[in-house]
DNA sequence: TATAAAAATAAGTGATTACTCACTTTTTAT
DNA sequence: ATAAAAAGTGAGTAATCACTTATTTTTATA
């Protein structure tokens, strides 16, 4: 956990444009995604951000003109790597190369997305969380993740469909399906975190479903 | 939408072992609905509350001892609520009396919590922004949600896996399985409500991808 | 109508909030 | 080595927070 906390911390700081972060503002940031999770975003006090920072609470607002730019600028980048398996083409060939089969795909693509997720809880828990109360927040994601991510997979659903290896319904209500099980089977594992939780059968007998489920043989 | 609210309301007030709500009462309890969905509990003011229920801000304090206690006084209920069909045998014969079919079971089950969810969105979505942060919350819901609820559904699903009428899968699993899909109908439609969309459409592919996708048939 | 109880109020309370600013320390460049 | 720039500090700011209390208004009962 701390481990992929501080490797995605650190993808960050090189995403800034070359401009390398001091000590203190990595802790800052460490820091705030740890009080953010915990307590929400009103309810995280920028002073306990700064205390568990070790770092004077006046450093922060050198760095975030206000406490909604610091949550900006946690969530932002993350929200960019969300879409990312989504839009390099070379790095991730799930979508623009697509596998021969629907159910490689969904395979490749369940474990695409719980490998980011594994590294990514503590962000996606704040994202889930304030999406409903920040209209900007909320704006960039569904314009960003709705228009590429949903037109990138409605394409390779109809491929699938066109091929007749899936059922005969609109894309979007099958992504809608597919999207739901997938999501489900996160929450249920990371947050529920269950005693006596199974993976491989329960990953499989969630590949099952979907290929059942949206089975062309009715 | 005011309706069903005001509806859950006088709901609310017969709860309270006959001690009849003052119109000032519910009043507050009405516009801390409304606060507390718009920006959470955390940030929402005891005195927005008071001044959207056009009420001095002690007159909350009269009634409800702490802010938590307000938060509290709307969500309890509404969990009792949440198990209400899965427990009164008599009301709802779905779980105790069930269909001899899995799939009448599936499309009562989706038809019952469509319409509760109708009728409770608001405070659904309190729940869901504050059961993180409420580890007194959290416990309640889980350990009657939990515990009753899935005891009640395993042992519905568990019947019809003995007929053979669906897969062989450990009951858990497919609560799970089915779960997400009914969970991801109900924020899809309620949450993100997409333009054109065809509810009838929507709902028998979901019932449809659901019966395939636990068809026994492998 | 008289009176006691209950309900409601308005003006506070100290604590905490996000944020500022004058100042010191550290880093960088020449 | 030195000066300019950047980073860091912590005391202080007004505003807002949840909550209290003394007082007034409303309600219920006789």
């Amino acid at each position: 956990m701390k481990d992929s906390l501080e490797q995605w911390l650190e993808e960050l700081l090189e995403k800034h444009e070359g401009e390398r972060m001091t000590d203190k503002q990595s802790r800052i940031l460490r820091a705030a995604v740890e009080v953010f999770a915990e307590k929400g975003y009103s309810g995280a006090a920028t002073s306990e951000i700064a205390q568990r920072a070790g770092v004077a609470e006046g450093t922060i607002f050198r760095h975030y003109r206000t406490k909604k730019d610091l949550l900006y600028s946690i969530v932002a980048p993350f929200v960019a790597k969300l879409i990312e398996p989504f839009v390099l083409r070379d790095l991730y060939p799930l979508i623009d190369n697509p596998h021969p089969t629907f159910e490689g795909f969904i395979r490749a693509l369940l474990d695409n997305r719980i490998a980011f997720a594994e590294k990514n809880i503590k962000v996606i828990k704040i994202l889930l969380q304030e999406v409903p109360f920040h209209p900007e927040l909320r704006e960039q994601f569904l314009s960003k993740v709705a228009e590429r991510v949903l037109v990138k997979l409605s394409n390779a659903v109809y491929h699938y469909r066109k091929q007749g290896q899936i059922v005969d319904l609109p894309p979007l209500t099958m992504i809608r399906l597919v999207g739901s099980t997938l999501f489900g089977y996160l929450i249920v594992r990371f947050l529920f975190a269950p005693s006596g939780w199974d993976d491989t059968q329960e990953r499989e007998a969630t590949v099952q479903y979907i290929l059942h489920g949206l089975n062309r043989k009715n």
